[in-house]
RNA sequence: GCUAAAUUAGCUCAGUUUGGUAGAGCAACUGAUUCGUAAUCAGUAGGUCGGGGGUUCGAAUCCCCCAUUUAGCUCCA
């Protein structure tokens, strides 16, 4: 009896009797056996040497496919304990995961590691490396393992063996001297990873409950060949040059210091300005599209704060209260109850709706000093918030708009690729069913009606509603959430939102609560990130720098500054008496994108030399053609 | 908050192992130089070594406490 595997092209191979996944891989052909990880059939993951006995489809993994990675990876966190339990016999094993970048290795062990040991496990995993150990499977039964890791005292895994059903089979993984629990599949050999990076060590919770106690983690990554790994170490290296907080330093754009307080960003002149150019168009944008600016106070009474339900389940988040005249005040950490405060100063006819209130609302929440990380997570920042109140009929309409307006509103700023996520009821919420289940359908529903590519999470939304984030996709592969459109069921009951319908009838409205950019100072820090600090020509703080060679060209420079100015560029003149290279290679460094280079033969022929940054020289020309080249980057000008 | 590492001139860093009161490059300032697409030369000035306490004849260096930063964990815009 012959057998049928159906490959991932559709195509089919017969075999006269079983064979295990690496025979079909060698049959394909070499390079691909030599390739192989594991292989998946019929859905099922599994290591290479199983056999195929009946027809099957069959999708044999190498590193070019994720799950090929993932396992790959998973395969050089247990070498990594397997090296570490030979260098540290007394160090218990915990559990070791694949992530998207590389893998990791939990270990309980009192001391860190240093960097000495990370070298010397790193040393120790290539020697097994070279002993090409291969990765063998055994299945037994619960008993039979725990008998095994009770031997060894290894009470992790017997912690882990213990929420195991008692009927179910249990398989081990082993390399040389060493086992452990795994449901696998695992590469055949040591000898498939050519290539290991131990990255850094940090500590992190048991079953990441900070409750329990804390580990010792190793991170690390591993490939295919050193090739590989060189260019993601170079990848490593690009981010760091990315980093905005290094770019805020070299620009001069923004401060966070002791002195005025952890999390608290000081915003230079440079910062500032290009700050001032998003706020502002933002601010165009929004009234453009129906949104009413309001400003409110930072502080507000603990009554508001009470009626909101902050003080019930976001205290812990909030600056302490302040008492003034026997009042209590709070720092806002949220500016929803002043938005809805604003609402319900007046009566509302369905006629009015959608009433989309909208500020650069600056708040301030304490986070905990681990958290902070340069402009991405702080204490006070602004978020671009708006409330949106409107009628059941509404909604799925303002969804709509949102949705477009939002990803308008990013490709303004050059970003160009985006990932959606559609996050839905978790399992404590507040709200109706029918509530949740049209709030999600209209979110759905108009992402599919725009044709947008989303990802679901499920039970990721908020306790009081659905909602979509998006995130932007970087450069170098990074996302960074900004977007997020989210329903609140909470708000409209707890502040007796209503607004009087056609049938002369109070009702309760709907409430959608937003943020494009997430907050001014994230956006601020992914703007820097994506651009690696070249900013689009609208958000230069100083967008042309004219460079006299010589002092003799003062004048003439003065003049062309006065027709730059004119057209709307923001403009300067290094007057410095340095040389042309000298100015050159500071202009580049911080940045400027267009310079305007002023020697004899321009002031004589009245012309001028371009140079863009990034680019170079772009030639001597006239006023005019300096200007078209500029506006083609900027149409405004 | 937890685990670990770090904090020295405006910036980037050396000096800490083996205690003997600080050093470089860039930037700044002064002078010279007037130059053609990423660094002109010379000179000057700049630091109670994150803060506080302790050990010591003597602390940037050793010990303790605190603050901040970084990498993670947990949590989030």
């Amino acid at each position: 009896m012959s057998i049928v595997i159906t490959l991932p092209d559709g195509s089919k191979r017969e075999y006269p009797a079983a064979i295990t996944a690496l025979e079909l891989a060698r049959d394909i052909s070499e390079r691909l056996a030599d390739a192989a990880l594991a292989a998946e059939i019929n859905d099922q993951l599994c290591d290479l040497d199983t056999p195929i006995t009946e027809d099957a489809r069959v999708e044999i993994h190498t590193f070019r496919t994720d799950k090929g990675r993932e396992l790959y990876w998973h395969s050089t966190a247990h070498l990594m304990a397997q090296a570490v339990k030979q260098l540290f016999p007394d160090v218990l094993v915990t559990i070791g995961p694949a992530i998207e970048q590389g893998f990791y290795y939990d270990f309980d062990r009192e001391e860190a590691f240093s960097d000495e040991d990370l070298a010397r496990i790193e040393a120790r995993m290539k020697e097994l490396i070279k002993q090409d150990l291969p990765y063998h499977r055994t299945e037994l039964s619960k008993a039979e393992a725990v008998k095994i890791f009770k031997e060894r005292g290894e009470r992790y895994k017997l912690e882990i063996l213990d929420e195991i059903p008692d009927g179910d089979i249990i398989s081990t993984y082993t390399q040389g001297d060493f086992i452990d629990l795994c449901r696998g599949p695992h590469i055949p050999s040591t000898g498939k990873i050519k290539a290991v990076k131990l990255l850094k060590t940090s500590g992190a919770y048991w079953r990441g409950d900070e409750k329990n106690k804390m580990l010792k983690r190793i991170y690390g990554i591993s490939f295919p060949s050193k090739k590989d790994l060189k260019q993601y170490l170079d990848f490593l290296e690009e981010a760091a040059k990315r980093d905005h907080r290094k770019l805020g330093k070299d620009l001069d754009l923004f401060s966070i210091n002791d002195e005025v307080g952890a999390g608290l960003v000081l915003w230079h002149p440079n910062g500032a300005m290009i700050r001032h150019l998003i706020e502002t168009y933002w601010k165009e944008e929004h009234l453009k599209n129906g949104y009413k600016l309001v400003y409110t106070p930072h502080v507000g009474r603990s009554k508001l704060w009470e009626t909101s339900g902050h003080l019930g389940f976001y205290q812990e988040n909030m600056y302490a209260k302040m008492e003034v005249e026997n009042q209590d005040y709070y720092i806002k950490p949220m500016n929803c109850p002043f938005h809805l405060s604003i609402y319900n100063a007046n009566h509302h006819s369905y006629r009015e709706l959608p009433v989309r209130l909208a500020e650069l609302g600056t708040v301030y929440r304490y986070e905990r000093s681990g958290v902070l990380h340069g402009l991405m997570r702080v204490r006070g920042f602004t978020q671009d918030d708006a409330h949106i109140i409107c009628t059941p009929e509404q909604v799925s309409d303002e969804v709509e708009k949102l949705i477009v307006f939002s990803l308008d509103l990013l490709r303004h700023f050059g970003f160009k690729e985006f990932l959606l996520y559609l996050s839905t009821k978790p399992d404590a919420a507040v709200g109706k069913d029918a509530d949740w289940a049209m709030a999600t359908q209209s979110l759905q529903a108009s992402l599919e009606k725009l044709g947008l590519e989303y990802d679901v999470d499920e039970g990721g939304g908020a306790f009081y509603g659905p909602k979509i984030d998006i995130k932007i996709k970087d450069a170098i592969g990074r996302a960074w959430q900004c977007t997020t459109i989210q329903f609140d069921f909470n708000l409209p009951e707890r502040f007796d939102m209503q607004y009087i319908g056609a049938d002369n009838a109070a009702h309760r409205p709907y409430m959608i609560h937003r943020a494009v950019l997430g907050s001014v100072e994230r956006f601020f820090a992914t703007l820097l990130e994506y651009h690696g600090g070249n900013l689009p020509l609208w958000l230069a703080p100083l967008q042309l720098l004219i460079l006299p060679i010589t002092d003799a060209q003062i004048d003439y420079c003065k003049t062309l500054q006065e027709r730059f100015l004119q057209s709307g560029l923001r403009c300067e003149i290094d007057y410095r008496s340095e040389k042309i290279g000298y100015k050159i290679r500071e202009a580049e460094l911080k940045k400027i994108p267009f310079m305007c280079i002023i020697g004899k033969k321009e002031a004589e022929e009245g012309t001028l030399s371009l140079r863009r940054h990034t680019q170079g020289d772009l030639g001597t020309m006239d006023m005019e053609q300096a200007l078209t080249i500029i506006r083609s980057e900027n149409e405004n000008l």
